[in-house]
DNA sequence: AACATGTGTTTTACTCGTAAAATTTCCCGG
DNA sequence: CCGGGAAATTTTACGAGTAAAACACATGTT
């Protein structure tokens, strides 16, 4: 986190030249590796630099991870503007695809990690768009079933391809074993995380 | 958009995660580590149920980057709360406290990976809380200088290390050599996205 | 000096997400 | 059969970010 710098939106960065020197040696732990800069490490010594003696080790992790989620989502917006669809509104068209079947509004809100107020606005534009449709429950008349209709599967099934491909270039600059032993240790995290998350309450 | 590293099929690259067959896991001999799941390896298994002939190697690696940012974001927030202050807020004045002396919006934005229209919204805001003072440029009227109040100073520097604590909490579930490897890793993905990220536009 | 052009910042109009309240419907004990 | 909850979803009010236009000022040119 960090509150350091952080990783936010739009990067239309011109990632300026920026003069760094060191290495990037953390704290705490072992490093590997690298000797390229990325700006989580700029970030890092400033605040070294200010108070050192704070532990910014989980800077180094955190931050990063902050920073690549945001230029990975701006990286993979790309195909879909295409598309005319925003990544939540592919997050859900896409939870219905891969699931296979009907899913209610909650369980859409579920699977998405969306709220489920937002759930029913993007239900809303999606289905005037026609790639949605909803149907009654007969039991139950509190909840509704969404399915995409075939204009919806066809537009998932049509994007899908093209986004991979896209992230599979983006990812490219790491070896494919260097993505696979960070697909590992985000699986570590997040699974844990996963777990334990409710637990934390500071 | 080569896809340099295509030929990935999503065996065992993730160190048991990924296992595309039974709904269950089979951590068992695993070389490293948990045989926990995380949701994303699930959703990767219902895209491959739906489309078998699809790379969906980029997902283990983006769509976990994803889903730790948003799960950390929620936990770190937690120190923020207390003392009002939104992330990006924080980040801005984390920005001025950092880096040690004055920045500009403009510099400000590009500081935090914001919009400058953004930037102004919260230097007013932080502006009327007393936390941000601005000073006008003697020679260039068109610019803002920005800095700290004594407050500002001190709520950030109050801050911090309730924020590092609470980081270094949540990545507790790793071990220490865990996070070195993945903070290397992401250094590198990180530097080397920031670098080629211009050239891509799909 | 006057103008065209460019840069730094703010404003405007709009979209989207959220929290909390409201709505509708179900279910259960009495 | 009736009322009190609880559950699923939608509505309301609002805060925050964005893109694009508007401003304000500076600078280079002729």
């Amino acid at each position: 986190m960090t509150a350091t710098n952080g990783a936010r939106t739009p990067a239309q960065d011109t990632a300026g030249t920026d003069t760094a020197g060191g290495t990037d040696t953390a704290p705490g732990a072992g490093t590997r590796t690298a000797g390229r800069h990325d700006t989580v490490a700029t970030v890092v010594r400033q605040w070294q630099a200010v108070h050192p003696e704070l532990d910014t080790g989980p800077m180094e992790v955190i931050g990063r991870i902050n920073r690549c989620a945001a230029l990975l989502q701006q990286a993979e917006d790309a195909p879909l503007r295409r598309a005319e669809l925003s990544r939540p509104e592919f997050d859900l068209l896409g939870a219905l695809r891969r699931t296979g079947h009907e899913l209610t509004p909650g369980e859409l809100a579920r699977e998405t990690f969306s709220s489920g107020a937002a759930v029913t606005k993007r239900v809303k534009q999606l289905t005037e768009r026609g790639l949605v449709e909803r149907r009654g429950d007969t039991r139950d008349r509190r909840v509704a079933h969404l399915r995409l209709t075939d204009a919806g599967r066809d537009l998932v099934d049509g994007i899908l391809p093209d986004q991979l491909a896209y992230e599979t270039a983006v990812l490219s600059v790491l070896t494919p074993d260097g993505q696979g032993e960070l697909a590992g240790l985000l699986a570590e995290l997040l699974s844990r995380l996963e777990g334990h998350m409710g637990a934390l309450r500071a």
